[in-house]
RNA sequence: UGUCGGGUCGUCUAAUGGCAGGACAACGGCCUUUGGAGCCGUGAGUAGAGGUUCGAAUCCUCUCCCGACAGCCA
């Protein structure tokens, strides 16, 4: 957080913690991500307030934890590329990693002390007979008949529960609390379920798991977090956070919730990525059109385009869906100040300069970032035959159209003023080559150099050009809330057709045909990329679009098309 | 119609009884060897009704709207 910026509810309430010496002056929060899927940007938010509370005060710690009581879902790939993610996102290399299987012990013990102190019963009921018996929104639940059991025989019953003396789903752990409470989440809450399946990291030692509301406080506790920071939807579950930990009479740090971030045109639940990724609408978590960390960071993303990000939305405890054009915001500030230039035609149009001596090669200096002084120049070959973009020609150009047309001029980049003196064209009349002269005064730097013409193109020498394989990502749905759906259809039905589109056969300036994968470049006038580390079948090189240019031509252009599109305000 | 939580420009977010401000988006202009970037400007908001107060987005009352919760998921 910077100095000038106003702290969100969370850090007030740490602050006043501090100032009142609640906590000895320590700050100690945690990440505690369930390892059954990878991380999302909504993760990032989360990773983001965490670590910088932790960051931002003196002596503050942030545990990456692991909450892996769930052996049916969670997977060792998956806490492989959680602790990849935090450490790029959050840019420190977690020194420990936590888990909560380690205290699953600790945890067992704790549950026979409660147990000895008559608050908590194992129950006999199946699944169905203990949704029955919780009752509804509205009315109250039944006791369970095995409530009343002796401290001796739940004793018994739990300890033969963790041998595997009892089937999957035969018997639970229950904390006694008041099936009559109003908030359901305190109408004796299930502490342990029976499940017969190795843990990832526990292997069969266990055949009893804690759930999630049992745990969580616990594995707080034992890690002395002063902080347990969380997403709204455990609200209703903080009273029972605060009587396991009451009742235990063990250290009690507390637990703050905030809105979970949601973005437009985007899905972040981990169920419904996991569903895109295991029926193969992407190819794979990280596919650059996921919005996971892993995706976002293949797609050019950088992790200080996301912190902006994170810090820009802010944090409050109100639903909001953030406008996914904020994240673009974030990744092109960025990606302006730090990306170096390039020159790539995604689709070439062959142009002759006529007036061009015959195998001639000039190297021409170009600035690799207008941005950033330090970041210099490089020399970029020109020759009699290059190639410019299709789009930067017309035949009958519109209004105010600044780039080539018969007989008019554009500067080429860093290079030379050009004409257009002849339109070459197929049998079927499509343009295929331009004839054009140069002005030789107007090479950048010389002494014509100031002589002002409307547009400035890009190219790409033709002999010298690489080829390479360019992916044009869109949006993954159509729809601002992807969730919003005509009856019996289901998300995917608002899935984009048109969210990649490959574009082979591109002309790259040769400086790219040795970019190491991860490398962003701005390809000049078109948009933000980075090269990916497979390649094409071909063995060109691909390149993943970040996120175009502002356009504003395009926008020029789409008025004069539709005058009266969009009227009504 | 239970419990908990939330309603400030289109979208986020500040203002903690004292000028409703910022960012993104939109729109207009300037500038430009990227129709990029940058610069300047415009429009746009306190859910509603009462009350307290010199003064209310903020405090009180009522109303309305939205979200979460009935997994042996987290």
């Amino acid at each position: 957080m910077s100095l000038n910026e106003k702290a969100d509810f969370i850090r007030e309430i740490v602050a006043e913690d501090l100032r009142t010496n609640k906590y000895q002056g320590r700050v100690h929060t945690r990440f505690p991500p369930e390892p059954n899927g990878y991380l999302h940007i909504g993760h990032a938010k989360s990773i983001n307030l965490n670590y910088g509370i932790a960051r931002e005060n003196p002596g503050g710690v942030c545990n990456l934890r692991f909450d892996d009581t769930n052996p049916e879902k969670e997977e060792q790939e998956y806490v492989d590329s959680i602790i990849a993610d935090v450490q790029w996102i959050s840019n420190e290399k977690p020194s420990t990693v936590y888990y909560a299987s380690d205290y699953f012990e600790q945890m067992y013990q704790y549950a026979v002390d409660l147990i000895r102190k008559g608050k908590a019963y194992v129950c006999d009921l199946n699944a169905d007979e203990i949704r029955e018996s919780r009752g509804t929104l509205t009315e109250p639940g039944k006791d369970s008949p095995y409530r009343n059991r002796s401290v001796e025989e739940n004793l018994a019953l739990f300890s033969r529960m963790r041998k595997g003396e009892f089937p999957d789903g035969a018997k639970t752990l229950r904390a006694k609390i008041d099936m009559a409470s109003p908030n359901i989440n305190l109408r004796d809450p299930i502490m342990y379920r029976i499940v017969h399946e190795d843990h990832h990291r526990q292997g069969s030692a266990w055949c009893i798991y804690p759930t999630y509301d049992w745990a969580h406080g616990l594995e707080d506790s034992i890690e002395r977090i002063t902080h347990s920071i969380c997403t709204l939807e455990f609200e209703n579950h903080r009273p029972l956070y605060d009587w396991f930990l009451d009742a235990l009479g063990v250290y009690h740090p507390q637990q703050i919730e905030f809105a979970r971030l949601n973005l437009s045109y985007t899905v972040l639940s981990k169920r419904r990525l996991l569903q895109l990724v295991q029926e193969g609408h992407v190819t794979g978590w990280d596919d650059p059109r996921m919005p996971t960390i892993a995706g976002y960071r293949r797609r050019g993303y950088t992790p200080e385009a996301i912190r902006t990000f994170c810090e820009k939305i802010g944090v409050s405890k109100k639903d909001s869906i953030i406008d996914v054009a904020l994240l673009e915001w974030s990744i092109r500030e960025d990606l302006n100040k730090h990306a170096q230039r390039a020159m790539a035609v995604l689709r070439p149009l062959k142009v002759v300069i006529t007036n061009y001596p015959e195998g001639k090669t000039e190297d021409l200096p170009a600035l690799n970032n207008p941005e950033d002084e330090t970041a210099g120049t490089r020399l970029i070959p020109f020759s009699r035959e290059l190639y410019i973009e299709a789009d930067d020609f017309r035949e009958s150009p519109p209004p105010k159209y600044h780039r080539l047309s018969p007989g008019k001029e554009v500067r080429l980049r860093a290079a030379y003023i050009i004409k257009c003196e002849e339109v070459v064209k197929d049998a079927s009349g499509n343009v295929v080559e331009l004839h054009c002269t140069y002005d030789p005064e107007t090479k950048s730097g010389g002494t014509a150099a100031g002589r002002k013409v409307k547009g400035t193109i890009h190219w790409v020498s033709a002999p010298h050009a690489v080829e390479g394989e360019v992916w044009l990502y869109d949006r993954l749905f159509l729809k601002e809330d992807p969730n919003e759906v005509t009856e019996g259809d289901s998300f995917l039905s608002n899935l984009n057709p048109d969210s990649l589109e490959i574009v082979s056969h591109c002309k790259l300036e040769p400086m790219l045909g040795t970019a190491k994968p991860g490398s962003r470049f701005q390809f000049e006038r078109v948009g933000y990329f980075c090269a990916d580390p497979a390649r094409a079948e071909s063995g060109a090189p691909i390149f993943n679009r970040t996120v175009t240019l502002k356009d504003t031509w395009a926008k020029i252009e789409q008025k004069g098309a539709a005058p009266n599109a969009g009227s009504g305000r």
